[in-house]
DNA sequence: GATGAATGAGCGTTCATTCAT
DNA sequence: TATGAATGAACGCTCATTCAT
């Protein structure tokens, strides 16, 4: 049974006032998160969101203290899913296999099911301001190290000649930045995600060659 | 001998005035430059861009018509600057090697040099209007078929495998993620240019490698 | 026996809970006095308040009807407890000695003990809207009053001059005056209330002998 | 003739322009300070000075960086006046009538002619936050010292009984004090200036006897 | 009595842009 | 050409207050 910071049993009404409490907070994040997509962060002031939000600006400040931290908290959203998303594709496989189905996992689901989720992470959080700057960093920096992790358990395989460390992050780095620009450039400014199944077999081809030499 | 739009020979002090106005110009462009690669495009204010140019606010405006009127000609700019660089090392050679040149002429010269450029076109114009935006596009469009066209070169030749156009275009634009990525996480977000010289080497591995089906 | 307000004899409970009622209001009282001494009125919120309070905004609300009518209780307590501080000692004795007692029981007693209170009636509450403004004013008349009074009641003695009350009351306002600036200069913006001893000598001197010929 | 900063001669619509520049400027101030005076610091806006002053919200911040800069002029402004009223009869003479006129010239004259200052400097830039608090202490310590300086030259004639400067310090505090809270008993909160001349005489006389022993 | 989520008017401030000189 | 004073719409944010639970 739910229990509250004071280790109480919460109330029927309790239980459900902290759901609703939840509900609106990622009701905002995601209108949000539309609004940003759509019409950019600068572009986007507190009252539309507010406003679309069916609350008051007073309401979207209860729940995030500053529009840098709307900002903030979707890329930590944002970057979750998509860790998870990739990432299961990883694990799932130790073989070359893991990252020909990551990366459909991320053309194929991923960039069709969300592409405001694909615009904010790649295009509107870009250059807005040092702390949403270090979030995303901190998310292409996780992102990186957890395809540097899979080539480096591939790599150990014998038959593999040994390629280093720091080899293999520069490796990951630019896989990274195929998912970024390929992504980008469909999804985002091309505008035509329809297309995006045959060019998702097209890159992970090429990332499949380019990592030829290190297995 | 310099004519003016008239037709009519230009004096020498109208030549001199030509020349200063291109001048001051240019010497706009570059303070704005500093100052958005430093500060970032919506901390940078018309004012300051004024005051670091040694002219007032009325005169940045004669020379641009707006504020996104400066990204755009920055936009302009590094891109020509850009392609130049690489797109020469293309055309230096029909073969691989090109790609291998081109890809030392970016991550060993230009982004060495110009730091602060590689800071404009891969984030301060990101997600800043839609004319920047478009500007912006249209320069990753022209890499993209520098690039692609390069591709279409080398896989005329008859012991290459034959791939559409279209799949040539996605390892083109792999190719330019790479160069976007890896120069964002070694040269912006990373601040360590100084590593940047065996960057190029793996990279341009991985995009040497990522290619080997095509040709 | 005590008697709620409707002459019904109240139990052990209802007293109970008139006492813990009488404490939670004295609580958020102090509270709030200590946080406007430290960070200003106008820096000061309900929500702080109410945060270092322990209780709710709402309860904040439940025993006081504004934020004003936390500033005008704020008077009103420490007006009442600065003219019995001082007040007293008037009424101790009939002669000049009363004025001299009175100045150290403020100087060396009142503005030792509680520099919280000395900061929120001379300097906080000032500028803070009409009705605080007349609380704060209706304090001074009445310190004024007393010590006029008591001025009078000195100058009633057959060998002193006789000076009109008009007269007697500008008297008490220099003194008042006194006692704001000396305390304002020494304790709030010196802080130093260390020196505070020989200050009141010297100040209790200086009113001593600007009395000298009213009496 | 006038001199610009690069010590070229002024055109004369360039010095126009210069005093025009400094006609607003005292203007928006005055505008401000009736308003302030009048309504109190925190219920004034920013828009309300620039309607007031019939320009534009823009023009206000070009002159003034802030709301806090507006208050801070003030208090520089109306400190200076009132040392230059009050100090002028201090000087005039070396002896105990240059106390007298100096009340005289404060309580006679400047209540008078400017009670919208005594409002400011004595009401509404109190508790208004770091920076006014700072500047009002630099203005009530020259005040102050002013009159401590007054009091050292005095007390050294040979007659007198010598007194510590710390002493001289303190009575020159009292003065400060009788200023602040008679005007402010009298010009502001009574609203009755026309009473200010009996009470100036009063005042004075109480000063004059306080200060009986040092001299 | 107590809670705290919700409100929304109001404010200080910014800054791209204009235009008379 | 060059200047810089002037504009004013727009925005992020605060916070006293209310009220359903």
């Amino acid at each position: 049974m739910k229990k509250n910071h004071n280790n109480k049993t919460l109330s029927r009404s309790a239980i459900r006032r902290q759901r609703e409490k939840e509900q609106r907070y990622n009701s905002i994040l995601r209108v949000a998160e539309s609004l940003i997509a759509k019409k950019g962060y600068n572009q986007t002031s507190m009252e539309e969101i507010a406003d679309s939000s069916e609350v008051s600006v007073g309401t979207v400040y209860f729940y995030f203290k500053s529009k840098d931290d709307i900002l903030i908290s979707l890329i930590d959203d944002i970057g979750k899913l998509l860790r998870k998303t990739i990432g299961e594709e990883f694990l799932k496989s130790s073989s070359l296999e893991g990252f020909r189905n990551a990366g459909f996992a991320f053309f194929d689901d991923f960039c069709m099911a969300y592409p405001e989720k694909v615009s904010i992470i790649f295009r509107e959080a870009v250059g807005q301001g040092e702390k949403a700057e270090l979030k995303r960093n901190e998310f292409f920096n996780r992102l990186t190290n957890d395809i540097k992790n899979a080539l480096i358990r591939i790599s150990k395989k014998p038959e593999s000649s040994k390629l280093s460390d720091k080899s293999l992050e520069i490796i990951a780095v630019c896989i990274v930045g195929i998912y970024n620009q390929v992504s980008s450039h469909y999804v985002l400014f091309k505008n035509r995600p329809d297309e995006i199944v045959n060019i998702g077999k097209n890159a992970v081809s090429f990332i499949f060659d380019g990592m030829g030499n290190c297995v």
